[in-house]
DNA sequence: TATGAATGAGGTTTCATTCAT
DNA sequence: GATGAATGAAACCTCATTCAT
């Protein structure tokens, strides 16, 4: 279930360190306090050979916000594939989501997250609409759960919202050499969501 | 229950005007990409005036995010004290933590959390220090909870952080205007807390 | 008849010094060529201090032409109110027009010609807007001159564009210190415009 | 009279192509903000390529003035030789440097004039020395004028360099398809040389 | 010959902060 | 307290040129 290949696009090539040097770096000093420099210095190049990869420092970021949007849209969708019960779809992507955010992809969430505005109008337009199909996934497991009456009264929208806002916190305190595992904190997660006495898979 | 009283500290006074101008221009800039001249200008200075205030730019952030955190922690205070039932001062908690994150102390909260790193690391040490006493309320109602079999076997400390997530997330979606209020909202969040069949206030 | 006081706002203000270090530099380097450091380190400021000044370093080289512009249509408006006679206003207008190529404004005068296509398409509108008066007092001696049959069949445009092309490629050849002064040059030129034997002042 | 072949070097080959896109760019760009990129772009080959074929951007500039040079000096023999009468012959040179300021050789004129400066002192000595022929024919013709008694008392030289400026402005207003085309134009410049009433063709 | 990644110096501009007035 | 010119370090980015392939 959880993803172990590496991110598209945050490969080997030049391009491909390029990012993964710069995803971390915004995630430890922020987009703004990261420059040219510090992402040239972390792969061993000089600064003005940054430009023959990206055309600014802003693309930079939208790479890495496309690269991690792509790649953990390609997760979920593998998360819930061939998963009928939507108990255990959800299951898949809260597991799915914590992976991203605590796990391989962190550095870059973070980013995504924190770092959102930095990035002009029309390239925020540009990566919503691919999250679109990100968010679909929730919204259609949320909506079987409410139809088999296990999500109670509740609006399948605001839960999501509810089960977003709770993994991305996770990344200010999991901790994963802790008590709590990934696993345990699915569960956790899950309980909020899924209504205890009503039936399940 | 809703806090009606101006922030600590944003008052009319010349500081006060400055440091409600710094909190918006920080949350709809973000902190690094806010000047010391657009500060100035907002409040109608010469950007060279403002080290009459604040030693530095840094020292403005640092007043912002103490004031948030002292209010909301005197509105914890508040919304608790007197009140037996822990379902009760839970409910009172989460609402009042709402009221902070879309309410009235909105673009500070934003920026408390968004900016948090650009402060020192001693400043961010004080200011956790004032900030512990804010989660003291938390952690006593949710213990209180649990010890009447209200949590189930959740871990108090968990279920802090993820109610956390919840509220603070809030601060991307959440719509005055719309069909949720805050009220309902609260209800909403507390039924992920509290088990529901278990006896109550 | 000749100006003798200096260009408007080349003075000795921080600004003023600023333009006339500015000119200088242009002429004898090109805008391109010269850099903000040149023109601060000539006045003796840091190149930063510039943008208190001027909001570009294409601020700067506008600001140069604009100046040169108004100063030589005061000039021209000098060197013709209150004369009759045509042909001795077009005697005071070439001679006024190659003071200014050769003499007080030579350095700006330069760079207006070469240095143009440097302005935004805006900036170049705003000072053709100016540099229009200045024409027109050509214009009109020349036509009052066809009117009196003094300057034969020639459209007094295509006169005026002639005369222009004289003066400015002085900048290129005359020499002060050389046999022919100023007022020699300018009885040249002004035959190659008035009909010999037609009738005079 | 009209020169119709194309300008020498400036063929079909690679090196010809680059001379006339980087005359081209030049013209409309300036040297200064024309970059190798552009150059390269516009024939389809990459920047680095470029160096193949010239030393450095400014052999470029260097080749295209050269052979404007020797192109136009070229067609100034034509234009003199084997005729005898002084008149006609200035007739010719006035006739073939308007063909060569506002027609085929449009772009690299106006480049040699603007960013002559661009070159290197010694490269201006080394063109130097080639335009000296050029000037040759001018000053021949207009000294044989001279002692013909049709120039009246002025000098050769300062006429030539009156002619030079008239000729050379026209890059800034002569519209070919206005009503004044380019025979008509040289005899307008030609009536402001020779004194009218002497004798002539 | 051609490529294209890399260089490295240098360009314009920004901005928190200082300080004489 | 307020001003606003000045500082000076540092930011992003450009670009002619080189060179291994």
């Amino acid at each position: 279930m959880i993803a172990t290949q590496s991110v598209y696009g945050m490969d080997e090539t030049p391009r491909g360190k390029l990012l993964s040097a710069a995803a971390r770096l915004f995630r430890e000093q922020g987009y703004d306090r990261t420059t040219v420099r510090d992402i040239a210095a972390a792969v061993g190049i000089q600064s003005g050979s940054i430009f023959h990869h990206f055309a600014s420092k802003e693309d930079i970021l939208f790479a890495v916000t496309m690269e991690v949007i792509r790649f953990n849209t390609e997760r979920m969708r593998l998360a819930t594939e061939g998963v009928a019960d939507p108990e255990q779809r959800l299951r898949g992507l809260i597991r799915a989501e914590l992976q991203s955010i605590v796990g391989d992809t962190r550095e870059a969430m973070i980013v995504l997250v924190r770092d959102w505005r930095c990035l002009s109008a029309e390239k925020q337009k540009e990566a919503l609409a691919v999250r679109a199909v990100y968010e679909g996934y929730w919204m259609e497991a949320l909506r079987d759960l409410k139809a088999q009456g296990r999500l109670g009264d509740e609006d399948p929208m605001v839960v999501r919202r509810l089960v977003n806002g709770m993994t991305s916190w996770t990344s200010n305190w999991f901790d994963a050499s802790g008590a709590l595992d990934m696993d345990g904190l699915t569960e956790v997660i899950l309980r909020r969501v899924v209504m205890p006495g009503a039936a399940s898979q």
